[in-house]
DNA sequence: GTCTATAACTGGATAGAC
DNA sequence: GTCTATCCAGTTATAGAC
């Protein structure tokens, strides 16, 4: 419900009916709205930020690799689409989510660093190796890029579905695994070639 | 307001206290607090979506051009970034509520097809020009990548600069406009290379 | 056109019985 | 641990004076 209509544009008592309980018990547990928000936040982004950070890690970083950063993208990415493919509507929700979140500056700011912070951290510690000499400020832009593109198509707007008049689905996320790491990737590749062009141009 | 905490998360008072005029004046001009919402997103939308249009419509497409792909995402976003530098926060505000909407389930299925839907049917139309045989649903997925990388850099979260200990500034939209189109180019034609390759490989 | 006053109701939160 | 009952601040929206 919180993906759906936001923070406050869920009542504590239309989750307690969802849920069948009752409005008190959610002051028992919690004490008050916002940390149940946070508990419902958290919970799922310890879970699926763990095995992001395991596959980065796991990840074969050899500078001659062409497709190392597909690779790098691909880890950032995939344990997300894995949660989506089995169909789970919880975790479709939560990502939903995470994609208001990340787009929202009331809650970008505060909630996001915590959780998903490190896990950037760690792509872009690896995107710093497998393209030797890159400005950081490339490597954090280009990071933001692929941020955006990422939320977006776990938000479940339905837009491209109508866009394409049906050709595209926002559930497809087979269709997004086989396209969003190649064109990062390409992104992130041309950024660094006109960086070395300039530096050659300059010298 | 409204791109700080949502719509629900504003309330008719606040708007009505901020501007220094009665509550009652709401109801006098506009049906409820919805359609002040929507007259706030209308009012700009008309404005810098004709200009998105007729920059697109300029933009002189010849498929031997090897920055044509990054001519059309510049004149896609150009306007955008060009109210932004103004300094104006009334446009800072307004682009980051698109964002926000952009990627909420509540209204980015409803609010965003009227006023930015043509813009994005023209910016594909002409792709699929400077891409001949290019498969549509690349071209669509292409595009909702763009769209979250734009919008992400339009929130105004602040994520960038605390992950990048103030190097980048999400306020630097020179920065972003000089690796965006380029970026974002290079994804598409990424994508496209890879059909034909396949296409070949198969015949 | 603008303001006062208020209706009618819902919001988060709690005290206290069980 | 769970439920009943309730508080009360704040909500959208309107009727009617000016």
């Amino acid at each position: 419900m919180f993906a759906q209509y936001g923070f406050h544009g869920v009542t504590v008592r239309q989750v307690t009916t969802a849920a069948n309980v009752d409005v008190a018990l959610v002051y028992y547990y919690f004490e008050n709205k916002r940390a149940l928000f946070d508990a419902v936040l958290l919970r799922r982004a310890t879970i699926v930020n763990k095995e992001r950070l395991d596959l980065l890690e796991a990840v074969d970083i050899s500078p001659e690799d062409g497709c190392a950063i597909e690779k790098l993208v691909a880890a950032f990415v995939d344990p997300i689409y894995r949660y989506l493919a089995t169909g789970d509507s919880g975790w479709r929700h939560y990502f939903a989510l995470i994609a208001q979140i990340n787009n929202a500056p009331e809650w970008g700011a505060q909630v996001m660093p915590g959780f998903f912070d490190p896990v950037a951290q760690k792509l872009i510690e690896a995107l710093r190796k497998v393209m030797p000499g890159a400005p950081d400020d490339d490597l954090f832009w280009g990071f933001d890029f692929l941020s955006g593109a990422l939320t977006l198509t776990l938000a479940g707007t339905g837009r491209i579905d109508r866009l394409s008049d049906g050709l595209c689905l926002s559930s497809d996320y087979a269709s997004i695994q086989a396209r969003l790491p190649r064109y990062i990737a390409a992104g992130f590749r041309q950024l660094y070639a006109d960086r070395l062009a300039a530096k050659k141009g300059a010298s």
